[in-house]
DNA sequence: CGGACGATGCAATGCTATTGCATTGTTTCA
DNA sequence: TGAAACAATGCAATAGCATTGCATCGTCCG
């Protein structure tokens, strides 16, 4: 098969289409987390409209997963291959540098399981870090 | 002294104006975190920008500390006694109800300390949790 | 062939945050 | 007292991100 990510997108119930197709790779080719003007620079002159779009379907399908860097854009990443969208497996925090402004997934970091007292129902976690990433914390 | 908490802005090094009061009087008012908009309406009608630029100052001197919930508009609530603006203490957990959009501080449930590999300088830690509030819960 | 459906892309809009600038009010000092 | 100096306020305008409406295109299927 040309395109190893056509299975990717089937596994999820995407329909695959050479948006998304390149949506994916993208996505996959870059470590860090990326809005959707990241994306929308990467693919070259994407329709941003489109990818906007394209990153909503993938969230509603589990592919990738939200994160609130407080950047004031939206950020995106990949998900691990057991993630659905109601239960995200392998829920881990993110850093976001506050230097370069990347924000960066950290799979060995798990959120912690808090318990609330009362009647809370916790859906979702997030924990989300802000500091200077390695890169520019020995850049000084 | 007609208004106790001229001294709590005294104490900031804010200088005290009737429409710091009257921000400062209705955060105190509101257990839950407020977003502009909401101080905007609370206070029948301040001028947003005056708002935004007390609520900012409030922030730059530690009165307040901001709360990025991923509703897309930036919280605010009152920090504690000891805080400061580089060093806010008694980092605690907030919880978005995603039924009422309210944001409210757990100041029960501390942020965990976690340690990072290699050179990450770590300045702050946000740690939000959504799902329904006790309020939304039992009301079904 | 032709309808149905999904994906795409342009245009337009909404919402939040933010800056520029003029005005007001208050403090300070001669 | 009066005027300069400074901070706070408020209106107007702008920027940036997210989102919706609508028309078009392409494909799948009867």
């Amino acid at each position: 098969m040309a395109h190893p990510q056509e299975d990717t997108l089937i596994a999820r119930q995407i329909t695959p289409t050479p948006m998304r197709l390149l949506v994916l790779e993208v996505l996959q080719r870059h470590p860090a987390a990326l809005s959707l003007a990241d994306v929308e620079l990467l693919l070259g002159h994407a329709d941003r409209i489109t990818v906007h779009r394209t990153l909503k379907t993938f969230t509603e399908k589990g592919l990738v997963h939200r994160i609130e860097d407080g950047s004031g854009a939206v950020k995106f990443a990949l998900c691990e291959p057991g993630c659905t969208p109601e239960h995200h497996q392998d829920l881990h925090a993110h850093f976001f540098c506050t230097r370069c402004r990347e924000t960066s997934c950290l799979p060995t970091v798990a959120v912690p399981i808090i318990a609330l007292p009362g009647a809370y129902q916790v859906q979702e976690t997030s924990l989300v870090m802000k500091g200077l990433c390695e890169n520019c914390a020995s850049a000084g």
